[in-house]
DNA sequence: CACTTGACCTGTCCGC
DNA sequence: TGCGGACAGGTCAAGT
């Protein structure tokens, strides 16, 4: 799925389209579902208000998070909410008029491979796509659509894969798609979103100002007896690298995947951060790594990939050296590596 | 505790 | 063409 790079793709082209527009309304259907059934509030203590959200989140609503901080506790927005509804499903449906109908959206904002769009009620959208989850604008004479990469992208939507529609005052739709249903979104007051879990565990963002590579060398190293991938893999250490970009940086600094954390040299930590850098900012300046049917703002396909060196390539040549990409299953996920330019430390 | 594995879903592709 | 199984750019809970 979307990766950091594709997340702040379709936060970029968000932006452009919807700061200040107003919701008009808001549908949840999804197709041969009773429309309830995926309208999921937890309420009382807990405070994960589903707009939409798999069968997941009816199912095991210990995975929502609680508020933690006295100030959300005591906050007028917090007040509010609580009296708004009960733990009762048809008060989730009271919140999202209260707070998401005839609200206007203030700003589109990315952390890790999350989206948040801040409204005008001091509620938040909080969306993450997982693996199959994508974004899609759609007004007169306007198209934009970002995420993973399928028909949907651009094909008449809504679709058997539409999970929400928003509708804005000027007849213009946003369209959460998700084949696979692992996906979210949630309404929450703003000032709740950092206490999500998701937020509160996550690691630093890789390319904000204040991020060095002496820090990213010192979160790598704490998990010195994990395979380098699971650590790049671990949204605790750094936030928004993904299968893509694990593979593609770890190829670039000439490591094998399995090493250890523990076992890589300083020198090769270093290389390995600043080609990670280097891959996630190529990236987003191509728009994000789908191949097929992806379309940013202006109408243009994103290209990525055809510009990746080992991601999908298992069979090719390397680029550098000429070798047979190879695929193989690490920390169980499917990896690329060139087995010349990778090798496999052992002591 | 640190670390790995399986489950969550739907769709597609590949071998028989 | 049909069927079974593996697999897909993520994350969490349960397992070792």
């Amino acid at each position: 799925m979307p990766e950091l790079p594709e997340v702040e793709t379709v936060k970029r082209g968000l932006r452009g389209l919807v700061v200040g527009k107003t919701i008009k309304s808001v549908s949840f259907d999804w197709p041969g579902s009773k429309p309830g059934e995926y309208l999921c509030y937890c309420g009382g203590s807990d405070s994960g208000h589903i707009v939409a959200f798999s069968r997941l989140g009816m199912r095991d609503t210990s995975r929502l998070d609680k508020p933690q901080s006295d100030s959300a506790q005591n906050s007028p927005v917090n007040t509010q909410h609580h009296q708004a509804y009960s733990k009762s499903f048809p008060n989730a449906q009271t919140d999202v008029e209260t707070f998401l109908i005839d609200s206007s959206i203030k700003l589109v904002r990315r952390r890790g491979k999350a989206l948040i769009i801040e409204l005008d009620s001091n509620y938040s959208l909080v969306i993450h796509l997982k693996m199959t989850g994508q974004l899609v604008y759609r007004a007169e004479g306007v198209a934009f659509g970002a995420g993973h990469p399928t028909e949907s992208l651009v094909g008449e939507l809504p679709d058997k894969s539409t999970r929400v529609t928003f509708t804005f005052t000027d007849e213009a739709n946003l369209f959460f798609n998700d084949q696979r249903k692992f996906g979210w979104v949630r309404l929450l007051p703003s000032i709740e979103v950092d206490n999500l879990d998701f937020f509160k565990k996550l690691g630093p963002e890789p390319l904000s100002a204040d991020f060095a590579a002496k820090d990213f060398c010192e979160r790598i190293k704490r998990r010195n007896k994990s395979k380098i991938k699971a650590v790049l893999l671990d949204q605790t250490v750094i936030a928004g690298i993904g299968n893509i970009y694990a593979d593609e940086s770890l190829w670039a600094a000439k490591i094998h995947p399995e090493t250890l954390a523990g076992k890589i040299s300083d020198q090769k930590l270093n290389s390995l951060y600043k080609e990670l850098v280097a891959v996630l900012r190529l990236a987003i300046e191509k728009g994000g790594s789908t191949d097929k049917n992806y379309v940013t703002a202006e109408g243009k396909k994103g290209s990525y990939l055809t510009f990746a060196k080992v991601f999908r390539r298992e069979g090719e040549s390397c680029s550098r050296c000429g070798s047979i990409i190879e695929k193989t299953r690490v920390a169980s996920r499917g990896t690329h590596t060139c087995p010349s330019c990778q090798k496999k430390v052992t002591s």
